[in-house]
This record gives structure tokens, sequence and C-alpha cells, in this order.
DNA sequence: CTGAAAGCGCTTACAG
DNA sequence: CTGAAAGCGCTTACAG
């Protein structure tokens, strides 16, 4: 293979020269521009990136990396990423727009504890210039580990104060959806829909988004003075047989909620195959909402009323907050915050109906 | 950052042995390992990876290059791999499967011609150990060039003579699919269900599996001597608005055929909405087969009749092919060729019909 | 405008 | 078993 030694000898120059042109100097005059490029062109010569990003040149690489620790389970997939509705959809677009943008992606993710240990190293290694980071929980502490390595990063779904309050002297970026505005949203519809006993089936709540959808809840449910019945408050954690025990066990009691707010969309389809088995119709017995806007979920019978998740709108304010990171000095340090609102899809789950109850 | 002359300092070795524990060399006595790791671990050192790599050893990432110059345009989504139902799942599965094997993952999609400038420069920056690609022509030159680098490859769906009659002293492998087996399976499907006036939608002819498809057609009609009329050779090239000019053109001839082999799903997919409008029934008028096997085809009504794509198979099966290349020695050359079977998915589309013609 | 020399952080014969 | 030295292929002050 040819190497800058052998394109100064050719061209007739030295090793420095043959730099300058390559990284494209302003001081060096056209005729020597010419001939150096000329050489390099006709021996198709790359410089070696090693040797570049040993001596402080930009990698132009970016790491792209999902913490996927609890997968939902389903026996139909052999793989997690490969047909998850979230982590899939949102890999693939991050792919697509850093390569339109002229960055390479290393692409890493972790289904189990040790797995983390090498999104890590990849930091540590400097094998990229920074990185994404989405699924770990809402204070998951590997990202402290990683700002320390000095690297900038971003970060999609995570408790904004936890970072902000245990990081210092790093440059970061989170992105967050409106997941507690949403759970206000959703339970206040419903409400406007004239339910009263509504239920929460929750995912996990070390995860940021099963969080605050609930804690929306909580606060929409005290707003307006309806008081929070502990049989109401189901346990999913985003698990199927968990769900199936939880949907299981408010309905074998005395008093059926007329709503269900499912964490999530997985959690509320496997609700709604169950009721169906059960002989419970919906919307007319029991009304659904839910969020992330799955693609099933716009083909289940009735259709899914949910929120809508932006994939790729996260993907996007991901990239280009670590593009802006990667762009300003190293010497201090910079933290962007965004939050990106989530729109409700209204489908058929949620009927209207009469009080029942006085107020 | 901490570098290994610190960690040599602290131990009190030099950086040879220090490099030798990194490395796991044999010859280090067990009190100088411990010794060396212990600081090694306290002080979270990490070996940089390009002085490694300048040094000669192994990058420990696979390249992952996808070339999609000619997307099957939908203006439904804003991207090519994000939604595309084989691009996608194949680099998921393909990420899965290498991350789980200790490989890192560079990702890089071709959507332009000059894209594809981009993953020969990959291969060349020596920035990965090696690559498997996906998506270009049967016969692309790209992987002339890629060959001449020297790095072991594997290429999915690609001429295999082509490849073997014009590149010397490379390793690489290549996995194809029995596409011109499918081709002349689905003909002597529909042979068998009494169809006799098959009609071939192709894609492009520069495709492999278009190309070995339609030449699977074309050997099945020749074996059972069955004309070809070449009103019957339709030229949809894999796009939306050719596949509805070409079909509408049949319908609108004076013969119908009883059946048509559409080049892949997608088309199928449009075909059968077509003739929908033009109240032509599926299967009772017009029957049709198809090849690939997408997600929808399962849903549409009736149900599509397709052969299979393999698709987690074919990335598997990738990723071992490179990594036994990766594991032989450099200096001599190795070629490894496979073929994976398409298995026929029995749905509604295919109508079984009396003959209408003698023979 | 250009070249000689030093240096980036490793590994690897080589010598002992 | 271990260290000193050379070298991987670049870039970057430095000097002219």
């Amino acid at each position: 293979m040819i190497r800058s030694k052998d394109i100064a000898k050719i061209a007739g120059v030295s090793r420095s020269t043959v730099s300058r042109v390559i990284n494209n100097y302003p001081n060096v005059p056209p005729e020597t521009y010419k001939k150096v490029m000329d050489v390099i062109k006709k021996y198709n010569y790359k410089p070696n990136l090693s040797a570049r990003v040993l001596v402080g040149k930009k990698n132009n690489t970016i790491g792209i990396f999902v913490v996927s620790l609890t997968p939902f389970q389903n026996s139909i997939f052999k793989l997690n990423l490969f047909q998850n509705n979230y982590f899939g959809p949102f890999v693939d677009a991050l792919i697509d727009i850093s390569n339109s943008s002229g960055f390479y992606s290393l692409v890493n993710i972790a289904y189990k504890k040790e797995d983390v240990e090498r999104i890590i190293e990849i930091f540590a290694e400097m094998r990229i210039d920074g990185g994404i980071l989405i699924g770990m929980d809402r204070k998951d502490p590997m990202i402290l580990e990683i700002a320390r390595l000095g690297l900038p990063f971003v970060v999609v779904h995570y408790d904004e104060n936890y970072l902000l309050n245990n990081v210092e002297n790093a440059s970061f970026g989170i992105i967050n959806t409106l997941d507690y505005e949403a759970g206000v949203e959703a339970t206040e519809y419903l409400i406007s829909m004239g339910h009263r006993n509504i239920a929460f089936l929750n995912g996990r709540l070390t995860n940021y988004s099963a969080f605050e959808r609930f804690r929306g809840y909580l606060q929409a449910m005290k707003n307006h003075n309806l008081p929070l019945k502990k049989e109401f408050i189901l346990h999913g954690k985003y698990l199927r047989h968990l769900t199936e025990i939880e949907i299981k066990k408010v309905v074998e009691s005395k008093e059926l909620p007329s709503a269900i707010i499912c964490c999530n969309d997985d959690m509320a389809l496997i609700t709604m195959n169950l009721l169906r088995e059960l002989k419970i119709r919906i919307p007319e017995d029991i009304s659904i909402i839910s969020f992330d806007n799955v693609p099933l979920s716009e083909y289940t019978q009735p259709g899914l009323t949910t929120f809508n998740m932006p994939i790729y709108e996260i993907a996007e304010k991901s990239f280009t907050t670590l593009q802006k990171l990667l762009t300003l000095k190293k010497s201090s340090s910079h933290t962007f915050f965004y939050e990106l609102p989530m729109t409700l899809v209204e489908r058929g789950s949620v009927l209207k109906i009469k009080y029942t109850e006085k107020f």
C-alpha cells in the first residue's frame, strides 16, 4: 500500500508538503498543489486513518449506542433491535442522518450489563469523536463514567437534573420528549371524555418515559380532585406476563375502571388482546389510551389512541446537537437540553361516556 | 488521559512489559502480570486504538455497507433504510450478530454514486478489518476496486463468475440466494395450478435477484413448452410509476394473463392495489405470486403468495464467512461461495384453475 | 513557501 | 523474563 513518503518522493517534495496538500492548507502554491494532487490521484492514495487520529486529527466517526437491557419478551423474534419498534428505526434514522452529513457511524448495542463496558471502551479508545446514547435508565450511572472520559455525547431520555448536578467539565446534550406533559394530557383527555375511574398501567419506573408519564397522570388526577385508587395503579414493568397478571387482577376485582392508560403501546396491545379474550369490549367496556404510536397501533381493532413518539425528530436533534458539540472548542464545556413534544393520535380505543358519578 | 508509559512508570516496569500484559503474552510471570494489571485496573487504562492499529493490530471492526442507489419511491417515508423492508432488517441483524461476537460495526449507506466513493475510502483508510456489502448491481465494478485494496470482504447478491474471473489475490465471500431456482419454482407452481398465460413483471435486470428470477421464469416456460408472449414480459424496474404503467397496459390489451409473477413484493403490492381499483379480482381473475415475503405481504387481502427472502440467515452467513476470512492468514487468498434457499409461502393470491387451452 | 526533525502511543524484534 | 530502541504513518511547530 502506498504511503505519504512514496507520494512525496514521486512528486519530488517532502512529506510535510504532501500533508499540507492532504489537509488543504492555504500555504501551498497552486502549482505545487496540483503536482502533488496529481500523484495522489494517480496512485489513489488515501492517508492512513490511524496515523492521523494518533496525531490528533478527527475520526469523523460518531458512536450510536443502544442499551436494551430488559427486552420486551417476544419469542417470535430472534433479535431485539432487529424488530424493535423504537430502537430499530432510531438507529436506522441516525445512520441515515449522520452518513448524509459526512460522518461515519459506529453502532453498538448492549443487551447485557457486560456489554455496557464495551460502550465505555469505545469512548476510552477514542474510536469515535463523540456518541449518542439511548435506552438506559433515567439515572443510569454509566453516563457519569462516559462523561469523565471527556468526549462529547448526547443522551436521549435521561434525567437532566441528575446529569447536570453530577457532571462537570463535560460537553453533552440531553434530548427528551415531553412525557410528563403527555401523561397529563392523556389523563385530561380521558376526563374530558367523561372518564373518572382511570387506571394506569406502569412500565419500569427506572425508565425516563415511564417515570414521567406516570408523574403526569398523578398530577392530572390531583389537579382534577380525582381519588387515586391503589387497585388502579398497575405494574406491568414492560413485561408481558406482568401486564397480563395485572390486567387480570383489575378485571376480576369488584370495580372496573372505565379507562386504562397504558405506559406504552406494547403493553396496550397485550392488554387489548387479553381483554378481548375476557370478553370485555374496547372501548364500550373499557377505553384504552397509550404512548409511542408504534406501526401496529394503526391496525388493531379498534385503532389505538396513542401519543406519537417522534423518533425521527429525536434522531435528528441528537445528531445536530452532537455536531454542534463537536465544532465547539474542547477547552470549555457546553451543555444543551431539548424537549420534543408528543402529539395525540386519536383513533378508536377511547369512548366518550356519561358521568356515572356526581362531583 | 493515562498512557502505557505512565502505567509502566507506576508499576515499575518497562512499556514493553505493559504491552505484554495488555496483549496477554505468555512470557509474563504471574506476579509481574498482577502488578501491572492492578495499575491498569486502578487507573482504568485503555490502550489507544489508533496506535495499536498503526502497528498492525486488528481494528476489531467490520464495515456494513448498503448501496441503495435506486430507492423504491415512497413519499410517506423520509428515509430509505429507515423503512426499507430489506436493508433495514439486514443491517439490524448484522449489527446484532457482529456485536454479540465481539466486533464493532461501522455502518455506511450509499444513496448516491458519490457515496460509493466513501465506502471505498473506509476500506482504504483501514477503518475496518473487513466489510460486508449489499445492494449493488450484480456486476457492479465497485467490488473490483475494493478487492484491489486487499482487505477481506463478503458481498451479498452478486454474480459469482464475474467476481471470480475478474479478481485475483483477494480474499472474499459471496452469499447468494437461489433466486433462479425460485424463479423456476414460481413458474412451475403456477403451471401446476393450471396456469398457462403467465406474465412476468421484471425488476431492474442489473440487480442480481431480478436477473436470476427472470432467468428462472424463462427457463421454466421453455421446459414446459409454453410460448413466451412479448406482451407478457413487463418492465416495472422496481419503480412505482412504471409498474402501474405496465400493469395497465397488460390489463387493457386483448388478452389477460391468468397469473403474474412479480419480481418482488413491493411491486406485487402495487399491482394488487391497482388491479383492485380496476375491478379485477385477485385471485379469481388474475393470480399473483411474488418474492421476498415482506411483513406486509401477510396482511393484504388476499394474503400474498411469495418466496421468503431469508434475511437473517443471509446476515448470519455473511458474518461467519467474513469472520472465517479474517482468521485465515493474510498471505494467501481464499474465496467462499454460499447459496441459500428461498421457500414458498403459500397464501391466497394464487387460484387453482382449469386448463383453458389444449396442449 | 518548504523541508528536517520530533512526536503521537503503541508493539516488536533484538539482545541480554 | 525484561528493557532499550526502532518503527508504524502521519502532522506540526520550527527554522530558513
